[in-house]
RNA sequence: GCAGAGGUGGCGGAGCGGUCAAACGCAUCGGACUGUAAAUCCGACUCCUUCGGGAUACACUGGUUCAAAUCCAGUCCUCUGCA
């Protein structure tokens, strides 16, 4: 599999958090026009374990899945759940440590415990562990997240060369994050310094919208215009529609976003007409499909009255289909991009 | 027919003198969701309102009380047991 492709075209990678599409089978996910996926070391750490994902083949094997992988560092979740204070544990600068709510189990989270991890998952595309943090930082504490996440870069890029042989011996790429908040500086100066290191892509972290929702494409640009042209340009929870194309407009190839799977399945779809709500009682006696522009598996066959009927009586298949739609739709736009 | 139990908002079901326009659940109607603890969560749900309130409401009709969904009487229904 040549990898390289992922610095030159548009990807969507929806999100199989546990290594799985929620919903969709392996084919469905196919199906769709999807690529690649990206699952998440966090979760995967927790259920079902690396050794177990090992043992039964890598991810890939695990889920008959012949596409891409990333695997995110699993930075990004525990550092909101435990800055929300929804888990238990604590940020240090060895990493995290924090209980697992599942089983109570404690685990710790270190730059380099992420990468053997993310190893043992078998993923194509690894990320950093990186320092994320809350909303609204102050500038000192955006600048002390940055600093560690930079450390932390190294001592993954140390790890992933010296304990695997780097890309040359594993044939993965190894992603970093840049943070640094809404400080334009911060954020150029994270990415300057994570191109000193090297990477094979370089990744927008941190909330990718404001209060109001709206993309941060100043902070978005500050990042694109101090990072390599031919690398991994991936916005990192980006977005709506509209998002990605603003973000592809600035320069980012990459995506990923629970919003399409997510909103699939609270009724909530895209169309080349707009958002529409399934579960609106006015969907009740709608005989169209989701989309007349979409030739899904979903559109192909189902009204929205039936998505309707279907969602309102708690009937699973309506999220599958749903899900198909939505992944399918977004698949759309990156065809057309790439085009 | 006799003996018990009971009739509360679209439904189920709390409340058993004042803080009750009435808990809670369901249904209904909206909305949110952006590196997924999410088939989740939030709001509305008698009518009117200049958003401060106002007017009708707990089977029906009377009554007691400063005050009744809550107490009393009668009426009409429903269920269970015995004949």
């Amino acid at each position: 599999m040549d990898l390289n492709i992922l610095k030159q075209k548009y990807f969507f990678m929806p999100d199989a958090t546990r290594g799985a599409v929620r919903y969709l089978t392996t084919k469905q996910l196919k199906e769709t026009g999807t690529q690649a996926i990206v699952t998440n070391t966090l979760h995967l750490l927790i259920s079902p374990g690396p050794d177990v994902i090992q043992k039964l083949g890598g991810i890939k094997g695990f889920m008959n899945w012949d596409g891409i992988v990333f695997t995110d560092s699993g930075g990004f979740q525990l550092f909101s759940l435990l800055h929300s204070h929804k888990w238990e544990g604590k940020v240090h600068e060895n990493g995290a440590t924090f209980k697992s709510p599942r089983e109570g189990n404690i685990y710790e989270l270190t730059p380099e415990t992420s990468i053997d991890i993310q190893m043992k998952i078998g993923s194509d595309v690894l990320v950093c562990l990186d320092d994320c943090r809350d909303t609204n930082l102050t500038r000192k504490e955006a600048q002390e997240s940055v600093e560690r996440t930079l450390r932390w870069a190294v001592r993954c890029r140390k790890h992933f060369d010296e304990s695997y042989g780097g890309t040359q011996k594993t044939g993965k790429l190894l992603t970093c994050v840049v943070q640094g908040a809404n400080f334009l500086d911060l954020r150029a100066y994270c990415a300057k310094e994570l191109v000193e290191i090297g990477f094979d892509g370089y990744n927008f972290g941190g909330y990718v919208v404001d209060k109001e929702g709206k993309l941060v494409l100043d902070e978005m640009s500050a990042v694109i215009e101090n990072i390599p042209k031919d690398t991994i340009r991936y916005a990192m929870g980006v977005g709506k529609p509209e998002d990605i194309l603003s973000a592809a407009k600035v320069g980012y190839n990459i995506f990923d976003t629970v919003l399409v799977t997510r909103n699939a399945r609270h009724g909530t779809v895209y169309t080349s007409q707009g958002v529409v709500r399934i579960k609106n009682s006015e969907m009740a006696l709608d005989k169209s499909p989701v989309d007349v522009n979409c030739n899904c598996e979903c559109c192909s066959n189902y009204s929205r009255a039936y998505l309707h009927h279907m969602l309102k009586s708690n009937e699973a298949t309506a999220l599958t289909l749903l899900t198909i739609h939505n992944l399918t739709f977004y698949q759309d736009i990156i065809k057309k991009l790439n085009q």
